[in-house]
RNA sequence: GCCGGGGUAGCUCAGUGGUAGAGCAGAUGAUUCGUAAUCAUCAGGCCGUGGGUUCAACUCCCAUCCUCGGCUCCA
């Protein structure tokens, strides 16, 4: 160790003697909101208050308000809650307990599994340990002791961590008598928790494969201030009124029945329109970007299924059935008939490159603790396309995909993230292609300044792929477009086109959805909107509402006048008050309310309310379908 | 598929080993009313399904289906 430590702060730099902790450091310097600091990072690493400085740097101190605080509060928080399970379940063992984004977690072993009402018992103690102050002590141990710490402990899951480790040191960090292996660092002290909630209970496996032992997984959330964690618990809340699956009912959009089967969706005529709607909008989309529809049959042979490498690959997900005893496969995706059209006749290289698009239902036999809504479902349909070019086109072609989401994504609002997932351990296909298939991908990638993550070994099994994914209200991400690669497919089928030189060549395929599945689209996207549709979309667009009978046959008169022009309209003639009928609208979302009464009849105008406005605006009815129409064309919201 | 919660009227939810409740929605009648809920009356339930325990089960036990939150998997 030197014999002195050369540590700057902002602009001044001061040599201290080594063993001084960042906590020492922060005691001499005057300023504000001490109290806010919980670590700091040296040259950017980020370290405890209290473990001694063993290098010179740079030095900066870490407030729990900011993002990296909130991390190492979340992360210290599960650590006490661990402490709090042993003392309460001594025979439980303890695994990981990292922070994620809004919270924290910790797997246990518990003989038995967790109820709510051990949450609370939980939550008691971790309190109790907050309020007696407990510091936070790190201590360096030879790997060798700290398996034999371990080891006295029968705490098997850390040893077996520590194996995976090939540090010749690891760190423990202890607060009271609870010590864990841990890479830090921790807040000073258990009385620097100031606000935290222990929200749910959860099966997990241990190291996330479900051939190990299942563990009881508690999860929690923690913030700088019981107001902030207020907050978030609102904001839940909130989130939780935007759930697909209530509005689906609430708007009349969709049901799911038992009667009928799980993960099938029933659309009713409101859901149906607004499907309808994205459906047409998706036509008219892939027609102008050079796509050719096409349809192909919902079972087919169970032969092709093995040509494709379906069967052998995919299977446990298919549903068979016999057909004159002749196995039929009902289809899992839309890429056989694709291929078999490409296959009708011969093609040219002036031919390519070749786009169908299918909208195609697909049957998928999901696991049943994995259906969800709109989300994930068994039966739904793509907006699926295949793409057949040469080698030398991929580029561009992925290019113009990527750009087609842009595109789609943009005019819907959304937000979306993109990763780049490579070859599986279950693939078929050569080396050479799934290389060439992902650098193309990934190229594309860069060549549009996307951002993207890499999800090593997450492919299809016949190749590479973009996907892209979009948060519902509670910001699980769900993957809708997908861009996926294929040379394997165009070889077991022999495709092939007649290049310019008169030789046989392979086509190379793309497999692509822009929405993904049209069900988990619409899913994502009435929790994007919170059922208010924008009015190209609402499946309602003018609700036409009278005050008395008076005026029930100019209310028809008018609603047949909107109907003329393509207007989706309702009337409600009921022998209600006004503002009951308003309120109703309101909750619906409809976009816009006509408002009659004996004045809009002797004036032969008509009184609009738009949705999210308190008032009303008089004008003819000839200038309101102006404006509704201008409004739908510009797609706004 | 795995772990844990839950299934009671169309919806949201109370309830209890001894004849099943509310609000909203629905039907009927009254009310003709100007921007977020008019009043009254009525009707509505194999308490998810199948077994078991009990004199008696919506309630306790077992199985099963569905659903919710996670895990694994996926568009």
């Amino acid at each position: 160790m030197t014999s002195s430590l050369e540590i700057s702060i902002q602009d001044t730099s001061k040599t201290y003697r080594p063993g001084i902790t960042a906590g020492d450091i922060l005691k001499e310097i005057p300023r504000k909101n001490t109290s806010e600091i919980i670590a700091a990072q040296l040259n950017g690493k980020p370290i405890d208050l209290f473990a001694p400085i063993t290098e010179s740097g740079k030095l900066d101190f870490v407030s729990v308000h900011s993002a990296k605080g909130l991390e190492i509060l979340r992360h210290s928080t599960s650590h006490v809650m661990a402490q709090a399970v042993k003392e309460l379940f001594p025979d439980v063992k303890v695994t990981i307990g990292p922070a994620i984004e809004d919270g924290f977690y910790y797997d246990f072993d518990s003989p038995r599994p967790f109820t709510p009402e051990d949450l609370e018992r939980i939550e008691s103690r971790m309190k109790e340990i907050i309020k007696s102050r407990l510091p936070f002590r790190k201590a360096s141990l030879p790997r060798e002791e700290a398996i034999q710490f371990f080891r006295e402990l029968g705490e098997n899951y850390k040893i077996e961590l520590i194996d995976s480790i090939a540090d010749e040191e690891v760190s423990m960090y202890s607060q009271g008598n609870f010590t864990d292996l841990c890479r830090g660092p921790h807040i000073p002290g258990s009385g620097t928790i100031r606000a935290f909630k222990l929200t749910k209970v959860a099966g997990a496996y241990w190291r996330g494969d479900e051939h190990n032992r299942m563990l009881q997984r508690i999860y929690g959330t923690a913030f700088a201030s019981k107001d902030e964690l207020k907050r978030y618990l609102e904001l839940l809340e909130e989130a939780k009124k935007r759930d697909h699956r209530k509005l689906g009912k609430e708007l009349d959009l969709f049901s799911i029945s038992e009667e009928a089967g799980p993960g099938m969706i029933i659309w009713h005529p409101k859901g149906a329109m607004l499907r309808y709607l994205v459906e047409e909008f998706e036509r008219k989309e892939h027609l102008k970007r050079g796509y050719q529809m096409v349809v192909g049959p919902q079972i087919l042979k169970r032969e092709l299924w093995e040509k494709s490498g379906h069967f052998d690959n995919y299977r446990e997900n298919m549903y068979f059935t016999t057909v004159d005893e002749t196995d039929y496969g009902i289809k899992p995706m839309n890429c056989l008939s694709h291929m078999i059209i490409y296959k009708s006749r011969i093609r040219s290289y002036r031919d390519l490159p070749i786009r169908y698009f299918e909208l195609g239902t697909v049957h998928r036999h999901e696991k049943s603790g994995v259906l969800h809504g709109l989300l994930r479902v068994r039966q739904f349909t793509q907006d699926d396309a295949h793409i057949l070019c040469a080698p030398d086109q991929l580029n561009s072609e992925i290019l113009g995909i990527i750009n087609f989401v842009k595109d789609v994504m943009g005019i819907f609002g959304f937000e979306y993230s993109m990763e780049l997932s490579t070859r599986p351990e279950k693939s078929i296909g050569s080396d050479e292609d799934w290389q060439r298939a992902t650098t193309a991908l990934e190229k594309a990638l860069q060549d549009l300044d996307c951002e993207y993550e890499i999800n090593e070994g997450d492919g299809a099994f016949y190749g590479p792929k973009i996907d892209i994914k979009l948060k519902d209200a509670l910001a699980r991400s769900w993957q809708c477009a997908t861009i996926q690669c294929d040379f394997t497919l165009p070889e077991r089928f022999g495709l092939t086109y007649v290049d310019s030189d008169g030789s046989r060549k392979r086509p190379v395929m793309i497999h692509r959805v822009i929405l993904g599945a049209v069900e988990r689209f619409l899913g994502v996207l009435i929790e994007h909107y919170s059922g208010a549709f924008p009015l190209w979309l609402a499946p309602v667009q003018v609700i036409v509402l009278t005050i008395t009978d008076r005026t029930d046959a100019y209310a028809v008169e008018i609603a047949e006048k909107l109907k003329e022009q393509d207007v989706r309209v309702e009337l409600d003639l009921r022998n209600e008050k006004i503002g009951f009928k308003i309120r109703e609208a309101r909750n619906l979302k409809v976009p816009y309310m006509v408002i009659l009464g004996d004045k809009e009849l002797e004036n032969q105008l008509v009184a609009v309310r738009k949705r999210g406005q308190d008032l009303t605006v008089s004008m003819d009815v000839l200038q309101f379908i102006d404006s509704l129409r201008h409004e739908i064309e510009s797609r706004s919201f």
